[in-house]
DNA sequence: TAAATTATGTGATTCAAGTCACAGCCCGGC
DNA sequence: GCCGGGCTGTGACTTGAATCACATAATTTA
């Protein structure tokens, strides 16, 4: 009977963030019920906010479907993007969620956006209650961690346009969706320049 | 009689893994005895390759004491530093320590240096035995990707003179320590403009 | 100790990317 | 449909950092 529910369940939940699980670790439908019931799902329009600058931030997201950015203004007053996250990924403003300060972040939605919301308290549960979460949560960072290196590996070894084929390698797909004007603010370039990369050769 | 042993052993090493890993979590002597033994000490000289370019990585490294740089050559033929680390400080290439890849970094001492090497194999058993260590390893991550996102802003962000003014509030320890050159690479200006920066105003 | 090597400071020059300015375009809302 | 705002392309100009070139200082090593 239980059993049922379950099949109810996963039916309407084609779920993205099991499946991000299972890549990690595979885990019994009742596991991935009580998971699942640590998260709030929350909706979101283009622009809308998820965290603004000095909110304090109380969870992470797990982008079920759209697109994302977190971005920093410097004092120059200008867009800085630290980060895209689309479906699939997760996202937040670590500094402030781990360390439990505000935010010098703001993370917006260049699309509309379905996240599962993650509060820290559900996080730490989520961990005490399934071990093998601390696991995968690792196991995400430390992929990140990788990411990021070879971010910054790429701020400071490549030319612009190295930049640009490089994301354009890494994220196909996010090319067509994001902005010149925020790409540009991603790769640390002006946007006058990334729009020029196209024609000139080097 | 074993306590007698911890007890000796503990004098013996006073120990900087002990103190990091109970920043996070408070051990038993006997789980320490336990966690040390799947270390091995290395000791390296000045200048010595830890990593070098193509090998394959099958350890992170635990800096006891001393000073090392990651850094990585562009097709430009110049270094870059990924990151650098010292006493107290976790490092490897976990892109290919992880992933298990030939290391496209080199990791070298930029003075001696003494490292507590922990496999791949015995960082799996230290997580399987001691659950709380993958909360550890989870935790230093974090932290890690903490530093690398502030980074990748500062890349974006700063000006050169900024940069500089940063590493030295950030790293104050480290800036005798580093020949300028070195740091140029890391902070991605040339060498030229770092040695100017003392004397320019903006 | 002296020679060799590596680190560092500084001027002159170059050039790639930023900035400023403007025009056309696309998209969404009324 | 029309209007307004954000996005994009492109030219002209400026500039700050890289490059090149050299001299001096500091370290290593033989």
């Amino acid at each position: 009977m239980f059993t049922f529910d379950y099949k109810i369940f996963t039916l309407f939940m084609i779920d993205l963030l099991r499946n991000n699980i299972e890549d990690y670790v595979k885990i019994t439908d009742e596991d991935f019920f009580a998971i699942r019931q640590h998260f709030d799902q929350m909706d979101f329009r283009k622009g809308d906010f998820i965290i603004r600058a000095q909110d304090s931030v109380s969870a992470i997201y797990f982008i079920q479907s759209g697109l994302v950015k977190l971005s920093y203004w410097g004092q120059d007053g200008k867009e800085h993007i630290a980060s895209f996250a689309m479906e699939n990924w997760w996202e937040t403003d670590f500094n402030a969620f781990y360390l439990q300060r505000k935010s010098s972040c703001t993370l917006q939605c260049l699309e509309a956006t379905t996240a599962y919301c993650l509060s820290l308290k559900n996080y730490q549960n989520l961990c005490a209650r399934f071990p093998y979460m601390t696991g995968y949560f690792l196991d995400k960072s430390i992929r990140g961690h990788i990411a990021n290196q070879n971010r910054i590996l790429s701020l400071l070894t490549l030319s612009p346009k190295q930049k640009y084929e490089q994301f354009l390698q890494l994220y196909p797909s996010l090319v067509q969706r994001i902005p010149k004007t925020i790409l540009a603010a991603y790769l640390g370039l002006s946007r006058e320049t990334l729009s020029r990369l196209y024609r000139r050769k080097k």
